[in-house]
RNA sequence: GGUCGCGUAGCUCAGCUGGAUAGAGCAUCUGCCUUCUAAGCAGACGGUCAUAGGUUCGAAUCCUAUCGCGAUCACCA
């Protein structure tokens, strides 16, 4: 039982001793730390019940708890909150109980149940930016949290790997691409595809400026360009599954995935298993079948197959173009529906997806669930707000976008700079100096983005390089190796329980530690990675001024001298683990 | 225009299931490396919590309106 609950049964108690009236619970907060006391109770949401003042009431339950209860040593009343001072020996007992684990705060899963997280999903045509930077980061981190949290996750994708899209790049790598192959032009394919997307669209914007000046309407030229037709028709093309078109698409796609797999390696991210719109897409025609039979869809004149949400206060949705072919909300209801086939141990879904698709994924969930799927209430989209630069939103075809690979690049050879100054490392190889720079580059990064609720949007300065000191990933990964340096220092740690008194820091530090598994199951609760940086961001603040503050191996007293090992210990086990969470790597030297 | 989200220090962000004097980091300024790694610590400066009403013993937090920023309302994904 947690100290606040023995702190609410007592106080229940006593109010019902003292002023023989029943009550559910009292409210109960931390103390602020100007104030002395561990736990305060809130006595004015009591007053009107107990007609008593404040003054008198905090006083008379403080004196009861303290007589009744060991745990609670001494109390002060400031202006109606009564502060509870908790006992050393308390802490100590729990602290005795976890100084060992190594993953205290982490929960096994107690049932099969499994929640699925979808995350990154990029298109096949151009390669990963900043904006999938955030979302690989919050959907391998929620996923992190959720396992932690005590349940079993799948990590998945869906690739968009058809439509008109991937037709344009395919048409542009026909018309001006000469064979041209990522072996050949030495860069990513991924980079590569990319190209020939942008080069689609320049022709593209050229042949609707002539067909303007040719006399054209704005809306006709956008409709009628040749290339654009011609993309078209590589669409139809391929769902009839003429041979030669799809195999340029496997093998475009072929090098896009190569080039996807480094980039998530370079993260640091990975999947269970994979899905492609290009198996799901039939599925999805299937059921819109399905729901047009049982009058859930309607089709237009034009052959055109929709769904009317005007009635839940939402628009009227396509679901299958005129031409039959699939729209994204039509492979999007194949996905899923094929997923709980896929694994029928599904109890809730995850979609990390950024917040310009809110719509998108109300409908779609609405959708599913006038199909009649009940699983569908268990569908979640995890919205995160865009990452901007300074000149506004990031586009691709007009290359205003901070490529990830490249970003990650320039975040370790910053992370080698700041080193190489500090020259600490001086005596490593390169490989493990290389090691070092990678992990501070990266956790930098990570962390950069990962401390901000994912609801709010980031602002990224390209200009402004992201900080390695303050509330930063290196800060952490900083403190963690001082106490690898002087647990180096020690042949072993002794597992003898320390009974004596305790400091302030120290007892900051113990209270912030027992915080730990309660930050995961709220992180999880809100898929909120920002949850646990937060915290251990305050756990190592409070560590660093305990370290400056405190002599640890120069404890003049040998019990105190373990007790202050073991305390480090424990909290570079809780940063490591938190960090973990978020993706983020620890070093033994910085 | 409808809908959704956001607005806290010069900048980047915490705090938001209502509670005490609104907290950090960066930037600026002051101290601290012959003592466990100074990517650190201690301190100073900096606020009409967008604005106006309302609910309450008590509002940055809840409600309403207004303003500002963004997203969305495609036979794009």
């Amino acid at each position: 039982m947690n100290i606040e609950s023995s702190l609410q049964i007592i106080a229940v108690k006593a109010i019902k001793k003292l002023y023989e009236i029943n009550i559910d619970n009292v409210e109960i907060q931390y103390t602020r730390t100007d104030f002395e006391g561990d736990l305060t109770i809130v006595v004015f949401p009591l007053l009107k019940l107990l007609k008593t003042n404040p003054f008198e009431l905090a006083n008379s339950l403080g004196n009861y708890i303290v007589e009744n209860e060991k745990s609670f040593t001494s109390f002060n009343v400031v202006s109606g909150f009564l502060n509870i001072v908790v006992s050393d020996s308390y802490y100590l007992k729990h602290f005795n109980a976890i100084k060992n684990e190594d993953n205290f705060g982490f929960v096994k899963p107690t049932s099969n149940d499994c929640t699925m997280v979808e995350y990154s999903s990029p298109n096949t045509n151009k390669p990963l930016h900043l904006g999938h930077i955030r979302n690989n980061l919050l959907g391998y981190s929620v996923a992190q949290i959720l396992k932690a949290s005590g349940r079993n996750v799948l990590k998945t994708q869906i690739i968009n790997d058809r439509g008109i899209h991937i037709c344009k790049s395919m048409l542009a790598w026909l018309k001006f691409g000469a064979g041209e192959t990522p072996e050949s032009a030495s860069i990513k394919g991924d980079k590569l595809v990319g190209k020939y997307y942008v080069m689609f669209d320049k022709e593209y914007k050229n042949q609707i400026k002539s067909l303007i000046e040719n006399g054209s309407s704005e809306e006709d030229a956008k409709k009628n360009a040749p290339i654009l037709i011609e993309a078209q028709e590589m669409l139809l093309l391929w769902e009839s599954g003429d041979k030669e078109t799809v195999k340029l698409w496997e093998t475009m796609n072929g090098w896009v995935y190569k080039g996807f797999e480094e980039t998530y390696k370079n993260l640091g991210v990975d999947f269970d298993n994979y899905y492609y719109e290009s198996n799901t897409y039939l599925l999805g025609k299937e059921f819109i079948n399905e729901g047009l039979n049982k009058n859930i869809f309607y089709k237009k004149e034009d052959g055109s197959v929709w769904c009317d949400l005007t009635k839940e206060g939402l628009d009227e949705k396509i679901v299958l173009r005129s031409d039959g072919t699939a729209v994204y909300m039509t492979q999007d209801i194949g996905t899923a529906i094929q997923r709980v086939k896929d694994f029928p141990n599904i109890n809730s879904m995850i979609y990390t997806v950024g917040n310009e698709q809110d719509y998108h994924f109300k409908v779609l969930f609405l959708i599913l669930k006038k199909l009649g799927f009940k699983w569908s209430e268990s569908l979640n989209h995890l919205s995160y707000g865009m990452v901007d630069l300074p000149s506004g939103k990031m586009k691709s075809r007009e290359g205003t976008v901070v490529d990830a690979d490249d970003l990650l690049v320039e975040m370790i050879n910053t992370a080698q700079e700041i080193s190489s100054e500090l020259g600490k490392l001086e005596d490593l190889d390169q490989e493990e100096k290389n090691n070092v720079f990678e992990i501070i580059g990266k956790g930098a990064l990570k962390y950069f983005i990962l401390k901000v609720d994912p609801k709010k949007r980031i602002l990224f300065d390209p200009k402004e390089s992201v900080d390695f000191q303050g509330n930063t990933g290196p800060f952490i990964q900083y403190s963690y190796v001082r106490i690898q340096a002087i647990l180096r220092k020690v042949d072993s740690v002794s597992n003898d329980n320390y009974t004596g008194s305790l400091d302030t820091k120290e007892k900051e530090l113990i209270k912030q530690l027992l915080n730990f598994p309660i930050v995961i199951q709220n992180a999880a609760n809100t898929q909120s990675p920002a949850l646990v940086a937060n915290y251990v961001y305050d756990l190592v603040k409070l560590f660093n001024s305990f370290y400056q503050s405190l002599p640890i191996l120069k404890t003049s007293f040998e019990d105190r001298k373990i007790f202050r090992l073991q305390l480090s210990k424990s909290v570079s086990y809780t940063i490591k683990n938190a960090l973990d969470l978020l993706g983020v790597g620890v070093v033994q030297r910085m």
